[in-house]
RNA sequence: GGGCCGUUAGCUCAGCUGGUUAGAGCGCAUGCUUGAUAAGCAUGAGGUCCCUGGUUCGAUCCCAGGACGGCCCA
């Protein structure tokens, strides 16, 4: 594709200098106190034992129990229950006793671990009267939730989710409370608007159970085998104890219909039985230590974002970071170097210890852990901080490949002569969870600034119609198979093409188009440099000694590529884009037009025919420098192609800078007037008849476009490629947009067509040239003589 | 369902702080040129500026709602 870059040098996490950095990053955030050990609620394998990503859950379709559940009240908590619904009338004498609030799971076994019943703040539940008790569902679900017991149900009370907080039920079986706690993740689509909550098994369940400070019981252990904590279930496998459950609910009167419910479900990608939610002890970054978050926040500040909106989402997705979690219960990958207490259980993740893994891993690979004995790892007389015991075993978790990858820069940069910060990130715009945001806090956490200066997003290719690409539809195309069939520069030229920072469309059609655009590209830069190819270096005419157009063309290409320039530096390389073709149209249907007249006619060393020539070099420098970013391949080939002798110093187009110091530039009223040529030479070029050297033209103009034209001196007329060209000052007003043109006519031109330059002039003035006009005469005549 | 982004000629895209006959390149049609020639020059046809409301003397541009598409979440 035409990058330059350190290939034979690739940076690999599994590197054991990059294990080293990874680990001495862990050393620092622990001296930083940044990490901690907690729960977390992960899916788990139980027939694999171990956890698993959320990348690999397969969702099946799976039969399980549906179960509603009756979560009574006491006498003391009816009472408050009560005074929610009905704050205003105290007469409650007609409710029934038995209250219960009505739950629905598909995973009775969870319901030891019961500790919540979770409301949405703003539903509305109802108090139904049904026989001789009362149930509270919410209201938009009471059908479903009650069944063939809705025709009889009664309802007697209404109150806000919002109302009913803090109040509390009993476990229809474990000896406790379960508190009513509101979430707005509970939905009034299915179940009863009540939602059993055990925050030792979901994900939502356990970050209700954080927000609210709820105990996190977690009754199951790795192979999936109920623990003591659950009382009469302890050593049952949690799926066979689902029918017992069912049926001591029953027994006791807890259970107010079962059914048979299919769903889809997730499950272990790899041995495809069902997973559950575990609450396991893990490592975490802490966000909020140190004020970390608020750190990273402000860290952006310093960065330049490109668009400019990926600021505000950066910041959102740090605000919304939960806690990182650091650590996984797999073998392949880099270890944390943490050990466990043999005496009090305590882990430990000592930044000593973890140093000294980090210069172990650096020269054997961090494989090693698991084999070194673990004193390895322990410095002199390192004892638990909890009990001051001596003796300890290695943990055995690795560490989340976020963390890895982001603390690239700490591995790469900074070292061997490359900066850190870097100047520039670019990725795909769902790396502001990602990548842009692991770096960010690990910039933030461990050097106290963001670790990059730029970040630009770029958007995804889909296909033609504008859908992601799919190997089922045919639709995707290999990157090598498209350089290899349009070829690597079209298709920079079409990443230029496009607007690379939303999602683009990529297909033959849109490559081939660019491929036209391309090809112009090519044309004229073949144009030019044919048309240099016998200038030599001591015929080179300096920029002052320029004719006036030749003058004016380069002060437009010293402007063009400055704008140029600012368009790559903001990495707007579409504006940059925009910005080539149209200078290289301008150039082409004006400049290189006008110049063919001088270039083809006058005798070789002419000084008009030096004097484009020296210009054209330069445009075409020019052109190369701004082209060279995205045509890098055709713009290399166009510079060996220019003769070794004018290419000076810059053996490469490479070697060409932008040079921005020493560009003359053009003032405003310069790229004025060029842009009045353009309008004037299409205006002239557009009259049927007479047309080009066929007619004589005459302006009459006012006197400042008079002034401006003039200066032209012969210049103008080959700009407009006539035969002749009248100029007339007027003091009579112009029409409308005219640019000072008042009076435009196009005659028959004077004389007759000369044969060797096409002008029409007078013929004859040579007897021994009776075909050709004067100049052409003296030309032909030097060449006979030099031949 | 939430957050963010996008929707302007057949295609790829410009349109700065609201007032332009809404532009360019490519494609298409037509004319010219034949000393950039599988090239060059010129002209022309193509647009309900996603939809609906609103603010305004006036909206592609501002506001609200919606449709469609995308990314990240739930």
């Amino acid at each position: 594709m035409g990058n330059f870059g350190l290939f034979d040098r690739p940076y690999r996490t599994i590197d054991p200098s990059f294990e080293a950095t990874i680990v001495n990053a862990l050393a620092d955030l622990a001296e930083k106190q940044q990490l901690y050990k907690g729960l977390r609620s992960t899916l788990w394998c139980i027939h694999d034992e171990t956890a698993l990503a959320e990348a690999e859950i397969e969702y099946e379709t799976r039969a399980s129990p549906s179960v509603y559940v009756r979560f009574t009240a006491n006498e003391e908590q009816r009472e408050r229950i009560l005074e929610a619904f009905f704050p205003r009338h105290p007469e409650r004498s007609e409710i029934p006793s038995r209250l219960s609030f009505l739950i629905w799971t598909t995973t009775p076994w969870t319901l030891p671990a019961n500790v919540a019943i979770a409301l949405r703040p703003d539903a509305t539940y109802g108090l139904y009267r049904v026989g001789g008790e009362a149930v509270i569902v919410a209201e938009a679900l009471a059908s479903e939730a009650l069944g063939t017991r809705f025709a009889e149900a009664q309802l007697i009370g209404r109150a806000a989710g919002a109302d009913l907080d803090d109040l509390a039920v009993r476990h229809p079986f474990m000896d406790c409370d379960s508190v009513i706690v509101l979430a707005d993740y509970v939905d009034l689509e299915t179940g009863t608007g009540a939602v059993h909550t055990a925050p030792g098994h979901g994900a939502d369940d356990f970050d209700t159970g954080m927000k609210y400070g709820l105990p996190i019981i977690n009754p199951v252990d790795a192979s999936g085998h109920f623990t003591a904590e659950a009382g009469p279930y302890a050593g049952l496998p949690i799926f066979e104890a689902n029918a017992k459950i069912v049926e001591d609910l029953e027994k006791s009167g807890a259970l107010w219909s079962v059914d048979s419910y299919e769903h889809s479900y997730p499950h272990c990608w790899r041995c495809h039985n069902p997973v559950i939610f575990r609450a396991t002890s893990q490592w975490f970054l802490a966000m909020d230590q140190n004020h970390l978050r608020q750190r990273a926040i402000d860290a952006t500040d310093a960065v330049e974002y490109v668009p400019e909106w990926g600021r505000a989402r950066q910041r959102q997705m740090i605000e919304t970071h939960p806690e990182w979690c650091l650590s996984r219960q797999r073998t392949w990958g880099t270890p944390i170097p943490a050990v466990v207490c043999l005496e009090c259980g305590e882990a430990v993740l000592d930044a000593r210890v973890a140093r000294l893994a980090a210069k172990r891993f650096g020269e054997a690979g961090a494989s090693v852990w698991w084999s070194d004995p673990v004193e390895t790892y322990l410095p002199q007389g390192f004892v638990c901080a909890e009990c001051g015991g001596a003796r300890f075993e290695k943990e055995k978790n690795i560490v989340d490949i976020w963390f890895e990858s982001g603390v690239t820069h700490l591995a790469v940069l900074g070292r061997d002569g490359m900066p850190w910060p870097a100047d520039f990130i670019l990725e795909g715009g769902d790396q502001f969870r990602g990548w842009f945001r692991s770096s960010l806090i690990t910039g933030v956490a461990i050097k106290g600034r963001a670790p990059y200066r730029r970040v630009m997003k770029n958007g995804w290719v889909n296909d033609e119609h504008g859908r992601p690409m799919s190997k089922s539809r045919g639709t995707g195309i290999d990157v090598s198979d498209a350089i290899g069939r349009w070829g690597a520069d079209v298709l920079r030229l079409w990443a230029a093409s496009v607007e690379p920072i939303d999602d683009v469309r990529f297909g033959p059609n849109i490559v081939e188009q660019v491929g036209r655009v391309y090809r112009n590209l090519r044309n004229r830069m073949r144009f030019m440099i044919s048309n240099i190819a016998d200038l030599a270096p001591d015929e080179l005419v300096a920029r002052d000694a320029m004719e006036p157009i030749d003058r004016l063309a380069c002060n437009v290409a010293d402007a063009f590529v400055a704008d140029v320039k600012a368009a790559y530096d903001r990495c707007e390389i579409h504006d940059a884009y925009l910005q080539i073709v149209d200078f290289e149209s301008g150039m082409s249907s004006l400049y290189f037009d006008a110049l063919k007249d001088p270039l083809y006619s006058r005798a070789a060393a002419d000084p008009r025919r030096r004097s484009a020539q020296s210009a054209l070099l330069y445009v075409l420098r020019r052109f190369l420098v701004a082209l060279a970013p995205v045509l890098s391949f055709t713009a290399e080939e166009a510079w060996q192609a220019v003769r070794t002798e004018l290419r000076g110093d810059a053996e490469s187009v490479f070697d060409l800078s932008f040079d921005l110091g020493r560009l003359r530039g053009a003032s405003e009223s310069e790229l004025r007037l060029w842009d009045e040529l353009r309008r004037l030479r299409a205006r002239v070029a557009a009259v049927p008849s007479p047309r080009d050297f066929e007619a004589q033209l005459v302006l009459e103009l006012t006197p400042e476009t008079y002034k401006r034209l003039h200066a032209l001196g012969d210049n103008l007329r080959e700009a407009l490629v006539v035969s002749q060209l009248r100029l007339v000052q007027t003091e009579r007003s112009q029409s409308e947009s005219s640019d000072g043109v008042v009076e435009f006519v196009l005659l028959p031109a004077d004389g007759e067509k000369c044969a060797r330059c096409w002008k029409y002039r007078r013929l004859g003035a040579d007897p021994a040239h009776p075909a050709i006009c004067e100049d052409c005469a003296t030309v032909v005549r030097a060449l006979a003589q030099a031949g």
